[in-house]
DNA sequence: TTTATAAGATTACTATTAGTAAGCTTGTTT
DNA sequence: AAACAAGCTTACTAATAGTAATCTTATAAA
Protein backbone atom coordinates (compact mmCIF):
# COMPACT_ATOMS: atom_id res chain seq x y z
CA UNK A 1 0.00 0.00 0.00
CA UNK A 2 1.37 3.01 -0.99
CA UNK A 3 0.71 5.51 1.93
CA UNK A 4 3.39 6.92 5.19
CA UNK A 5 2.34 4.86 8.31
CA UNK A 6 -0.65 6.27 9.71
CA UNK A 7 0.16 7.32 13.74
CA UNK A 8 -3.13 6.15 14.93
CA UNK A 9 -1.26 2.27 14.22
CA UNK A 10 1.55 2.43 15.00
CA UNK A 11 2.79 -0.12 17.94
CA UNK A 12 3.95 0.41 21.24
CA UNK A 13 7.91 -0.53 21.25
CA UNK A 14 10.02 -1.37 24.31
CA UNK A 15 13.30 0.59 25.00
CA UNK A 16 15.06 -1.78 22.57
CA UNK A 17 12.78 -0.21 20.10
CA UNK A 18 11.23 -3.88 19.23
CA UNK A 19 7.58 -3.98 19.11
CA UNK A 20 5.96 -6.33 21.82
CA UNK A 21 4.68 -8.97 19.39
CA UNK A 22 8.49 -8.81 17.32
CA UNK A 23 10.01 -11.94 19.49
CA UNK A 24 6.34 -13.86 19.18
CA UNK A 25 6.79 -12.86 15.55
CA UNK A 26 10.24 -14.34 15.19
CA UNK A 27 9.27 -17.40 17.22
CA UNK A 28 6.27 -18.93 15.48
CA UNK A 29 7.89 -17.83 12.07
CA UNK A 30 10.90 -20.50 12.71
CA UNK A 31 9.19 -23.38 14.39
CA UNK A 32 6.66 -22.91 11.73
CA UNK A 33 9.24 -23.30 8.91
CA UNK A 34 8.56 -25.91 6.54
CA UNK A 35 8.72 -29.69 8.29
CA UNK A 36 9.40 -28.08 11.41
CA UNK A 37 6.59 -28.82 13.38
CA UNK A 38 6.73 -32.31 12.76
CA UNK A 39 10.16 -32.78 13.60
CA UNK A 40 9.97 -31.48 16.93
CA UNK A 41 6.42 -34.01 17.77
CA UNK A 42 8.61 -36.63 16.83
CA UNK A 43 11.52 -35.88 18.88
CA UNK A 44 9.46 -35.64 21.91
CA UNK A 45 9.67 -38.81 22.19
CA UNK A 46 12.87 -38.81 22.93
CA UNK A 47 16.63 -38.91 21.18
CA UNK A 48 16.30 -40.11 17.66
CA UNK A 49 18.26 -40.90 14.90
CA UNK A 50 18.97 -38.94 11.50
CA UNK A 51 17.31 -42.31 9.69
CA UNK A 52 14.75 -42.99 12.20
CA UNK A 53 13.36 -38.68 11.33
CA UNK A 54 13.49 -39.58 7.80
CA UNK A 55 11.39 -42.88 8.04
CA UNK A 56 8.64 -41.70 10.60
CA UNK A 57 8.99 -38.15 8.57
CA UNK A 58 7.32 -39.22 5.03
CA UNK A 59 7.82 -36.94 2.44
CA UNK A 60 10.94 -35.00 3.81
CA UNK A 61 13.99 -35.15 2.03
CA UNK A 62 17.40 -35.65 3.48
CA UNK A 63 18.74 -32.17 2.47
CA UNK A 64 15.50 -30.41 4.30
CA UNK A 65 15.77 -32.91 7.19
CA UNK A 66 20.02 -31.97 7.16
CA UNK A 67 18.70 -28.08 7.26
CA UNK A 68 16.47 -28.14 9.72
CA UNK A 69 18.55 -30.53 12.36
CA UNK A 70 21.31 -27.68 12.07
CA UNK A 71 18.03 -25.06 12.48
CA UNK A 72 17.49 -26.08 15.73
CA UNK A 73 20.87 -26.52 16.94
CA UNK A 74 21.64 -23.00 15.62
CA UNK A 75 18.58 -22.21 18.57
CA UNK A 76 19.65 -24.41 21.01
CA UNK A 77 16.53 -26.40 20.23
CA UNK A 78 18.44 -29.26 19.57
CA UNK A 79 21.67 -31.01 20.89
CA UNK A 80 23.82 -33.66 18.42
CA UNK A 81 24.88 -36.66 20.06
CA UNK A 82 27.70 -38.39 18.06
CA UNK A 83 29.42 -40.34 21.06
CA UNK A 84 32.24 -41.92 18.79
CA UNK A 85 32.67 -40.16 15.39
CA UNK A 86 34.19 -43.45 13.84
CA UNK A 87 30.85 -44.75 14.04
CA UNK A 88 28.36 -43.24 11.97
CA UNK A 89 25.70 -43.11 14.86
CA UNK A 90 24.25 -39.75 15.31
CA UNK A 91 21.42 -39.22 17.70
CA UNK A 92 19.60 -35.58 17.87
CA UNK A 93 17.85 -34.66 21.18
CA UNK A 94 15.83 -32.07 22.26
CA UNK A 95 17.77 -29.67 24.98
CA UNK A 96 15.28 -28.91 27.88
CA UNK A 97 14.33 -25.23 25.90
CA UNK A 98 13.37 -27.69 23.05
CA UNK A 99 11.06 -30.00 25.13
CA UNK A 100 9.40 -27.01 26.57
CA UNK A 101 7.98 -26.52 23.19
CA UNK A 102 5.51 -29.49 24.51
CA UNK A 103 3.31 -27.47 25.91
CA UNK A 104 2.94 -25.90 22.46
CA UNK A 105 2.90 -28.81 20.37
CA UNK A 106 -0.07 -30.02 22.71
CA UNK A 107 -2.07 -26.91 22.15
CA UNK A 108 -2.10 -27.78 18.69
CA UNK A 109 -3.13 -31.34 19.14
CA UNK A 110 -6.06 -30.15 20.99
CA UNK A 111 -6.94 -27.49 19.16
CA UNK A 112 -7.27 -30.27 16.07
CA UNK A 113 -9.05 -32.80 17.77
CA UNK A 114 -11.38 -30.29 18.52
CA UNK A 115 -11.99 -28.24 15.34
CA UNK A 116 -10.89 -30.94 12.97
CA UNK A 117 -7.52 -30.06 11.00
CA UNK A 118 -6.40 -27.54 8.44
CA UNK A 119 -5.40 -28.54 4.81
CA UNK A 120 -3.40 -27.39 1.77
CA UNK A 121 -5.83 -25.56 -0.87
CA UNK B 1 17.84 -41.61 1.82
CA UNK B 2 18.14 -44.48 -0.79
CA UNK B 3 16.89 -47.83 0.43
CA UNK B 4 13.08 -48.90 1.20
CA UNK B 5 11.05 -48.63 3.93
CA UNK B 6 12.50 -50.47 7.39
CA UNK B 7 9.50 -51.91 8.33
CA UNK B 8 10.25 -51.11 12.05
CA UNK B 9 10.08 -47.72 11.69
CA UNK B 10 6.33 -47.85 9.59
CA UNK B 11 4.46 -45.73 11.55
CA UNK B 12 0.46 -46.98 13.21
CA UNK B 13 -2.41 -45.79 10.34
CA UNK B 14 -6.06 -45.22 11.10
CA UNK B 15 -9.05 -47.08 9.12
CA UNK B 16 -8.56 -43.90 6.43
CA UNK B 17 -4.87 -44.81 5.83
CA UNK B 18 -3.88 -41.79 7.63
CA UNK B 19 -1.09 -42.02 9.86
CA UNK B 20 -1.55 -40.50 13.92
CA UNK B 21 0.23 -37.39 13.08
CA UNK B 22 -0.83 -36.44 9.79
CA UNK B 23 -3.72 -33.98 10.85
CA UNK B 24 -1.15 -32.26 13.26
CA UNK B 25 1.59 -32.02 10.55
CA UNK B 26 -1.17 -30.17 7.95
CA UNK B 27 -2.58 -27.58 10.32
CA UNK B 28 1.24 -26.94 11.76
CA UNK B 29 2.58 -26.79 7.98
CA UNK B 30 -0.90 -24.36 7.20
CA UNK B 31 -0.71 -21.59 10.39
CA UNK B 32 2.89 -21.70 10.31
CA UNK B 33 3.04 -20.77 6.63
CA UNK B 34 5.08 -16.84 6.44
CA UNK B 35 3.07 -14.20 8.40
CA UNK B 36 -0.11 -15.94 9.49
CA UNK B 37 0.99 -16.45 12.85
CA UNK B 38 0.98 -12.79 13.35
CA UNK B 39 -1.72 -12.07 11.45
CA UNK B 40 -4.02 -14.51 13.48
CA UNK B 41 -1.81 -12.74 16.79
CA UNK B 42 -3.26 -9.19 15.61
CA UNK B 43 -7.20 -10.82 14.57
CA UNK B 44 -7.31 -11.66 18.17
CA UNK B 45 -7.66 -8.13 19.41
CA UNK B 46 -11.05 -8.48 17.53
CA UNK B 47 -11.94 -7.43 14.15
CA UNK B 48 -9.90 -5.74 11.95
CA UNK B 49 -9.50 -4.52 8.51
CA UNK B 50 -7.22 -4.81 5.58
CA UNK B 51 -5.61 -1.23 6.39
CA UNK B 52 -5.48 -2.20 10.02
CA UNK B 53 -3.45 -5.09 9.73
CA UNK B 54 -1.48 -3.94 6.90
CA UNK B 55 -0.12 -1.21 9.19
CA UNK B 56 0.18 -3.05 12.38
CA UNK B 57 2.15 -6.05 10.76
CA UNK B 58 5.23 -4.24 9.75
CA UNK B 59 6.68 -5.65 6.48
CA UNK B 60 3.96 -8.07 5.38
CA UNK B 61 3.02 -6.67 1.36
CA UNK B 62 -0.17 -6.53 0.55
CA UNK B 63 -0.23 -9.10 -1.99
CA UNK B 64 0.84 -11.87 1.13
CA UNK B 65 -1.64 -10.39 2.90
CA UNK B 66 -4.38 -10.71 0.60
CA UNK B 67 -3.38 -13.95 -0.14
CA UNK B 68 -3.12 -14.90 3.33
CA UNK B 69 -6.40 -13.60 4.41
CA UNK B 70 -7.78 -15.99 1.71
CA UNK B 71 -6.51 -18.99 2.74
CA UNK B 72 -7.75 -18.29 6.26
CA UNK B 73 -11.07 -17.87 4.69
CA UNK B 74 -10.64 -20.83 2.83
CA UNK B 75 -10.12 -22.88 5.91
CA UNK B 76 -12.67 -21.58 7.93
CA UNK B 77 -10.48 -19.47 10.30
CA UNK B 78 -11.98 -15.85 9.15
CA UNK B 79 -15.05 -14.58 7.80
CA UNK B 80 -14.71 -11.14 5.80
CA UNK B 81 -17.48 -8.29 6.00
CA UNK B 82 -18.27 -6.17 3.48
CA UNK B 83 -21.36 -4.52 4.59
CA UNK B 84 -21.92 -2.35 1.72
CA UNK B 85 -20.22 -3.74 -1.39
CA UNK B 86 -20.16 0.19 -2.49
CA UNK B 87 -17.81 1.76 0.69
CA UNK B 88 -14.67 -0.18 0.93
CA UNK B 89 -15.04 -1.22 4.11
CA UNK B 90 -13.98 -4.64 4.50
CA UNK B 91 -13.37 -6.38 7.95
CA UNK B 92 -11.89 -9.88 8.83
CA UNK B 93 -12.95 -11.69 11.80
CA UNK B 94 -12.01 -14.50 13.37
CA UNK B 95 -14.65 -17.27 13.64
CA UNK B 96 -15.19 -19.00 16.67
CA UNK B 97 -12.55 -22.12 15.47
CA UNK B 98 -10.88 -19.30 14.52
CA UNK B 99 -10.94 -17.87 17.84
CA UNK B 100 -10.02 -21.11 19.35
CA UNK B 101 -6.20 -20.38 17.96
CA UNK B 102 -5.92 -18.37 20.97
CA UNK B 103 -4.80 -20.96 23.00
CA UNK B 104 -1.90 -21.88 20.98
CA UNK B 105 -1.20 -18.69 20.42
CA UNK B 106 -0.86 -18.22 23.70
CA UNK B 107 1.57 -21.37 24.60
CA UNK B 108 3.96 -19.84 21.99
CA UNK B 109 3.60 -16.45 24.04
CA UNK B 110 4.10 -18.10 27.19
CA UNK B 111 7.23 -20.11 25.95
CA UNK B 112 8.67 -17.04 24.46
CA UNK B 113 8.48 -15.16 28.21
CA UNK B 114 10.19 -18.15 29.55
CA UNK B 115 12.97 -19.10 27.10
CA UNK B 116 13.74 -16.25 24.81
CA UNK B 117 12.65 -15.88 21.20
CA UNK B 118 13.62 -17.93 18.53
CA UNK B 119 15.85 -15.88 15.30
CA UNK B 120 16.65 -16.11 12.08
CA UNK B 121 20.20 -17.12 11.12
C1' DT C 1 38.35 -60.37 -0.27
C1' DT C 2 35.96 -57.90 -3.37
C1' DT C 3 31.00 -56.32 -3.38
C1' DA C 4 27.09 -54.40 -1.57
C1' DT C 5 24.63 -51.82 1.50
C1' DA C 6 23.63 -48.21 5.25
C1' DA C 7 24.11 -43.74 7.75
C1' DG C 8 24.59 -39.17 7.40
C1' DA C 9 25.43 -35.97 4.92
C1' DT C 10 26.55 -32.39 0.49
C1' DT C 11 25.92 -30.60 -4.19
C1' DA C 12 23.54 -29.28 -8.44
C1' DC C 13 19.53 -28.26 -10.51
C1' DT C 14 14.34 -27.33 -10.97
C1' DA C 15 9.94 -25.84 -9.08
C1' DT C 16 7.36 -23.33 -5.90
C1' DT C 17 6.71 -19.53 -2.83
C1' DA C 18 7.84 -14.90 -1.15
C1' DG C 19 9.12 -10.05 -1.86
C1' DT C 20 8.94 -5.66 -4.51
C1' DA C 21 6.80 -2.47 -7.07
C1' DA C 22 3.52 -0.77 -9.84
C1' DG C 23 -1.25 -0.32 -11.41
C1' DC C 24 -6.35 -0.48 -11.10
C1' DT C 25 -11.05 1.08 -9.40
C1' DT C 26 -14.19 3.72 -7.00
C1' DG C 27 -15.14 6.93 -3.47
C1' DT C 28 -13.74 10.87 -0.51
C1' DT C 29 -10.86 15.25 0.42
C1' DT C 30 -8.72 19.41 -0.84
C1' DA D 1 -10.48 19.08 -10.97
C1' DA D 2 -6.67 16.83 -8.77
C1' DA D 3 -4.93 14.14 -5.32
C1' DC D 4 -5.35 10.59 -2.19
C1' DA D 5 -7.16 6.17 0.28
C1' DA D 6 -8.79 1.27 0.54
C1' DG D 7 -8.48 -3.01 -1.15
C1' DC D 8 -7.02 -5.56 -4.47
C1' DT D 9 -4.41 -7.61 -8.80
C1' DT D 10 -0.52 -8.25 -11.95
C1' DA D 11 4.28 -8.67 -13.42
C1' DC D 12 8.67 -9.56 -12.26
C1' DT D 13 12.79 -10.89 -9.19
C1' DA D 14 14.73 -13.25 -5.14
C1' DA D 15 14.62 -16.82 -1.86
C1' DT D 16 13.31 -21.27 -0.32
C1' DA D 17 11.84 -26.05 -1.12
C1' DG D 18 11.90 -30.40 -3.72
C1' DT D 19 14.37 -33.99 -6.44
C1' DA D 20 18.04 -36.61 -7.48
C1' DA D 21 22.59 -37.84 -7.67
C1' DT D 22 26.97 -38.30 -5.28
C1' DC D 23 30.34 -38.84 -1.40
C1' DT D 24 32.59 -41.21 2.71
C1' DT D 25 33.48 -44.67 5.84
C1' DA D 26 31.84 -48.97 8.24
C1' DT D 27 29.89 -52.98 8.48
C1' DA D 28 27.52 -57.16 6.34
C1' DA D 29 27.08 -60.44 2.82
C1' DA D 30 28.86 -63.38 -1.11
Amino acid sequence: MLMKKNEEFVQSVNPKGQKSCDSFHNTIEFIGKRWMGIIIYHLLDGPKRFFELSMEIEGISDRLLTERLRDLEAQGLVIKNQSDPKVRKVEYELTPKGKELEDIIQAICEWVKKNGCCYKE
